[in-house]
Order: structure tokens, then C-alpha cells, then sequence
DNA sequence: GGATAACCGAGACGGTACGTCAAGTCTTACG
DNA sequence: CGTAAGACTTGACGTACCGTCTCGGTTATCC
């Protein structure tokens, strides 16, 4: 375990990670993710450079913080305003899986073209493509847990017969994220609401005449 | 006209272009997109600088001329190979779309599996999600001829009533171009043949019970 | 009165004082002067930064006292050795100049040569060279003392007639120190007992014919 | 001979040269030694730091060549200004040693004085008495020819019988250069004409009664 | 004998400069 | 004129220390 003996951690200074967060996530928006250099996020953020480099391995590494933390507190943010006392953690479930499913959707895709969102999460899934290491997180830390949402509502549909049995949930999720995702970011076409309604309807019935 | 007096194309040295597109797709399989430098590309070509910067205007445009000279030689190659004249521009059509889709599919993660191509086209794919230009020329120049030949062999199926009439090809097709591409590029799930047939099977038969 | 609420030296730690002379001195000869620094002196110390910072204000200041603190030790074993009482403070005066100088002359020449010493005190005259203040008190603590010896010593001489009236012995003096100075810190020659005797004898009696 | 493919010296920038010299003095002048950074140096050059890695490797380096640099041209001015074709390069014989050895430490004692080369020859100094590498080139290149001219005079003067047969002109030189070093380095005492005249004057006759 | 103020070790912090790398431009000499 | 070569300015890299600033944890008097 031959680790640069790693930092303390109970010592360390919030108000200086806030604040790498905030400049991170500004310019990945002002710059894009190519242009943006950790001189320039300790610079705006009015932090020394090694205080980036103790706490943090990398450029993608600061901004996947950064995002997480981003996502928690908008999720947090969300279920206050609806009144809740605790994170909303599953698609919503009322018994007809096809509405469900458009409702999710079209949430999904108003995120991707919030640019608030597009610009961290476009330059982590770029970042991910290439760097494995990266990734790996990402994946695990982000999409992981949404897809497994939709894992859970399937296998609900599938005990009330609105899903073949024999399908595999962790496959079928695919047929509307997959598509979702190359929209947003291979711009094969364009993201509207009543694409995520199609997607769901032609993912449901297939595209074999019934 | 303030244009920098664009180069004389019909001098250009043959031999040097060749060099460098040897150089950058050894390259970009060898040290990863980030760490390829235009310095090193140039030094393994065995040519200056200047000759990179005259015909190309930027590290990824240089990659994604290099990948579409692999392409084509590659797709020529396999034409050769099967005895064909000229080069296989279509999905095969048996009449039946479920084999012929699967037949494709399997093919599609072959090449994603195989490194020669992966490592570029990973590359410029993720290139491409964060700089707008380049991923339009990636679309226009790869994806979008790919996809037209879905687009043909689905409508050829519409007409022979294997695929519901109201289903849009441009659509569809999507089913399984986004969770293949989501597979590989994000790497959601291992990419197997089976994985292929599976979304060929529910794409076309849907996942609710018929 | 802006004055940092001096620190007060009654509760000083004399562990750590003495672990930071010993640093510095070793480290001095290790690395040499410029690649001392004052966080490597601290961690070779097992001190904090601050234990240095708060009684000295810069890497010289903490060299010198470290290396007064040598000399002192130095001479006192010397005398403790010689079994006298007190330490010795002035050049032996047997009556013969030309004997006397020659043998101060040549422990001089051998504490130059000794690396225990050398370091510390070229390093400290080098930064003295350049830094004013340093300088100043480097003569004031250790030079001074040393040159005022041999002007006891010249006067004692001038009154039994062995050195002219009119010679003043404040430059007279610097015919034997400056040269071994100048060989010492400029590498101008060697630096041998023979030297310091032919020294001795030029000085004493000119280099023109008699 | 594992040298880092040394730069092409016939294409190097003679205007970046002259102007790195320049801010170099400039700089050691204004802010000293030890607080001229090589940025500062290729910021007020107007210059890449990477011209200056290329050319130099260390601060002192480019200090020493620039100081060269300025002693060349001093010399140069001064032979010119004189009407003379060639540079000086003699200390003037007039038969009389005495007077000739005044002369020429009366102009050191002028140069010592002279901000303009007291600055980056103090610097140099310095830095050479703790970097042996530097101070053998400084030894070299600037003291050792001065120190020869003494050599010759010595022995043009022995030839005349103006200084004793058993004289080693090489040691005898040291006497006068000896002190007036360490007054101009270790501020050991006032450097003014009266004494230079006062060396030369016990170091030909000595200080013991005639 | 318990409070309390200092020093102490440790080390995070905002900074500056380091020496290196590569970007993109410009110049030179050759074919 | 295109080319190989490579020096140039620029700017970011990741590292090393600077000197300042907490943070707990010992001491070490002083009430």
C-alpha cells in the first residue's frame, strides 16, 4: 500500500471544496471541458493549486465530484419542493407501466437539454468513453442506480403481467436509455417529449405488426 | 479575403499523408486519444510539424481522416475477400428481418470488440460528444450511412408487412444502435452475440405480453 | 505596537532547539545550502514548521545560530581537551610572531579543510556575500572576534619593535586572512600548511628585495 | 554521451539572447540574487522559459554569461574610448611597480564600487563559493585572466630586480587581490584608494622594521 | 489541584516558482 | 512551393516549499 500518505480528511476545508465544485461546474459551462485547466478552477475558486491536487487524482476526477455533488443536492432540492421528507428514489408506480415510463422520460429528457446539467454530465460521459478508470465510476456512481430503478419497475409490471416473462428487465431498460443516450450525445436526432413517447410505445409493443 | 492562402492540394506528398495516418491510428492504440500530441505524430511520421498543421486543423480531425481512410480500406478489403466488384453498401435481405438484423448485429460488436477499430472510433466518439463539429462530420461521415441501410432494410420489411406500417424506420432502428453503442461506449453491460439477438428479438416483438 | 506578541523564551523547548541545530547542520552537508529547506529541517527535527518559524525569521538566521552553537561547543572541547579552565581567547604569544602566526595559520587552514565546518560556514559566508544584514552579523559574531586577536596580538609585537610603528595593524591583518579567505571560499589555490607559512613570511617581510 | 540532442546553436535568436542578458542584470540589480526567478527573467526578456531551459541550465548560468557578456563590452568601450585598435589586455608597465600596482587597484577598488557590476559579480561570487561547478567557471573565465596579468608584471619586475628572486609571483599576487576580496565581499572594512595604496605598500616591504 | 495559557507536533491552506511538455507559428535549407 | 527540421512564444502541467493558519495534545505556572 504504497499511498502518499493521504491527507486528513477530517481537516479539511469546506469552504475551499464548495468552491472548487461551483468553479468547476461554471466553467465547464463557460469553456467546455477540453478548455477548462485546473489552474483556471483554483484561480476562479481563489484556492491554491495544491489544494485541488491533495484532494483530487484529476481534472475528470474533481469534476465527477463536483457533478455528484451537483445531482444530490438538485434531488434533494426536488423532493423538498414536492413536500417530501425523504430523496424520491424510485419511478413513480401506478400500475400502468407505459405511463409511467413516458412521465420518466420526458423528465429525462428535459434534463439532458438543461444546460446546467448538459454541459458536467456531456464532459464526465466524454471523459468516460475514453478514460475507463473513469468510466467505471461513473457508471457505477450514476447510472447504475438510476438503471436499476427501472430494473425495479419492470419486475413490478412483470408480476402484474404487463411484462413477458420472459424478458430480462436489465436488457429491456436498454431499448429506451440506450436510444436516449445516443441521442444526447451523438446527436443522431433530436430530443423531444414525444420521442420518449415513441420510444416507449415501440419498446412496449415492438415493431413487428401484433 | 483574408483566407491564409489556402495550400496547393495537387503538390501535396502522398507519402507524408499516408505516414501520418499510420502514425496516428498506431498512436491513438498505443498512449489513448489524450496523450496522442500532434509533436508525436509528426516525429513517428517522420515529418515536420508544419506538413500536420497545413492540411489539418486540429489532433481530431487528423484521427478522423486517418479512421475514415481504415474504413474504407477495410470495408474494400472485405469486399475483395468475398469476390465482390465493388463495395457491399446494404444489409443482407433474406426476407426474413429478424435474421438478417441479428446477422448485422453480431458483426457491428465484432468490430466493436476488435481493437484495431475500437481504439479510434472510441476516440473520436467521445471527441465528438463534447466538440459539436467534430461529432456532426463523425455522424455525417460514419454513423448516418450506417444507419440509412436500416432505414432501407426496415422500409423493405414495412412493405412486405413484417414491420408494422405505422413504425418510422428512423425510429426504430435506434432499438438496437443505442444499446449497442450504450454497451460499448459507456460499457453499461459485456457486448455479446447473444446480447445482440436479445435485442433484436425484443425490438421487434416488444417486451409486453402478445 | 504591531509586535507579533513575542513568543516567550522561558518556555522554549530546548529538545526541539537543539534537534534544529543538528538538522540544519546535517542537512547543510547533505543537500548544501540551497536545497535546504526549512520544511526538511522541521521533518528531519520531528518539529512543526511553526516551532521554526516562531524563533527565527529565515533559513540563514537558523543556520547561523546553529553554527555559533558549533563553534562554541567546538572551542570550548577544545580547551576542555587542553585541560584549561576557560576557553581560550586569544593567539599564543611566545615572543615570536613569525611562529605564532604560522601556527594559527595552520589550524586555520585545517579547520577550512575540516567538511564538519566547511559547510555550514561557506554556505553561511556565501549567503552572507549577498544578503547585507546576514553578512553584517556573520563579521560582527564570528569574523570580528577572530580579527581582533591578531590585532592584540600585532600591537604586542609593534611595542617589542617586531613589526614597524607605522604599520596598522586593522589592514596589516588582512594580508593573511584575505588570501586564505580567497582561497578558501574563491578555489584560487590550495590550501596547505606550506601556503599559510609562505603567507606569513611575504607579509611579514614584503616581496621587494631588502 | 547521453546528451538531450543539444539545440542547433547557428539557428539561435540572437535578439532573445541580448535581450535575456539584459532583463538578467536588470533584474539582479533591482530585486537581488536570490529573489530573480528565471520567470521574471523571460517575462521582462520578452522571451519563452523555454528559450532560456534550452540555452542555460540554471539561473546562474545565464547570469554568468551575461556578465561575461557585460565585461567583454565594458572592456571593449574602454579600449575604444582609449583610441586603442585591440582591447587592453595588460597592466601598464612603467618601470615603477609600485605606482602600476596603485593604479590598477585604485580602478578595481572603482569597479568594485560600481553598482552596475558590484550587483551580478557580488551574485556570482556568492553563488560560486557554494556551487563548486559555478565557481570553477567564474575562477576561470574571469578571475584567473586578471590574476595572471599580476603574474607577468610580478615577473617583469623580478626581471628588473624589483621584487627578491625566491618570489612566487603566483602566491605574492594574492596579497593585495587576498584583502581586497574580503573587504569587497565580507564588508570586512571601507574600500577606498587610500587602501589599496596601503596594501601595496605593506605587501611590498612587508610590515617588519626594514 | 484545577484552570488556562503558552508552546508544541502536525499539516492544510493560498500562493509563487519550478522545470517540463506540447500547442501553434515562424524561419531556414533542401529538393 | 512543399517539405523536414526545429527554434520560438505561450500557457498549463504537476511538484516543491514558502510563510500563515488552525487543530488537538501536552506542560507549567498561577490562582
Amino acid at each position: 500500500m504504497a499511498q502518499k500518505t493521504a491527507p486528513d480528511s477530517t481537516r479539511r476545508s469546506e469552504r475551499s471544496r464548495r468552491a472548487i465544485y461551483d468553479a468547476a461546474l461554471a466553467l465547464v459551462g463557460e469553456v467546455g471541458y477540453g478548455k477548462m485547466t485546473i489552474e483556471a478552477i483554483a484561480a476562479r475558486a481563489g484556492v491554491g493549486k495544491q489544494t485541488i491536487y491533495r484532494w483530487w487524482p484529476s481534472k475528470s476526477a474533481v469534476l465527477l465530484d463536483a457533478f455528484l455533488d451537483l445531482s444530490e443536492q438538485a434531488s434533494a432540492e426536488l423532493s423538498a419542493k414536492a413536500g417530501l421528507d425523504e430523496v424520491a428514489t424510485a419511478i413513480p408506480d401506478t400500475g400502468d407501466l407505459e405511463t409511467d415510463l413516458k412521465y420518466v422520460l420526458r423528465a429525462t429528457v428535459d434534463e439532458m437539454i438543461n444546460p446546467k446539467f448538459d454541459a458536467p454530465a456531456r464532459a464526465l460521459a466524454a471523459e468516460g468513453v475514453v478514460n475507463e478508470q473513469l468510466g467505471r465510476e461513473f457508471l457505477e456512481k450514476l447510472l447504475e442506480p438510476q438503471l436499476q430503478l427501472y430494473v425495479d419497475r419492470l419486475r413490478s409490471a412483470q408480476e402484474r403481467g404487463q411484462v413477458a416473462a420472459h424478458i430480462d428487465p436489465r436488457v429491456a431498460l436498454e431499448l429506451w436509455t440506450g436510444p436516449l443516450a445516443q441521442r444526447w450525445l451523438q446527436r443522431v436526432g433530436p430530443l423531444t417529449h414525444e420521442y420518449a413517447d415513441t420510444l416507449v410505445e415501440y419498446a412496449l409493443y415492438g415493431i413487428a405488426p401484433r
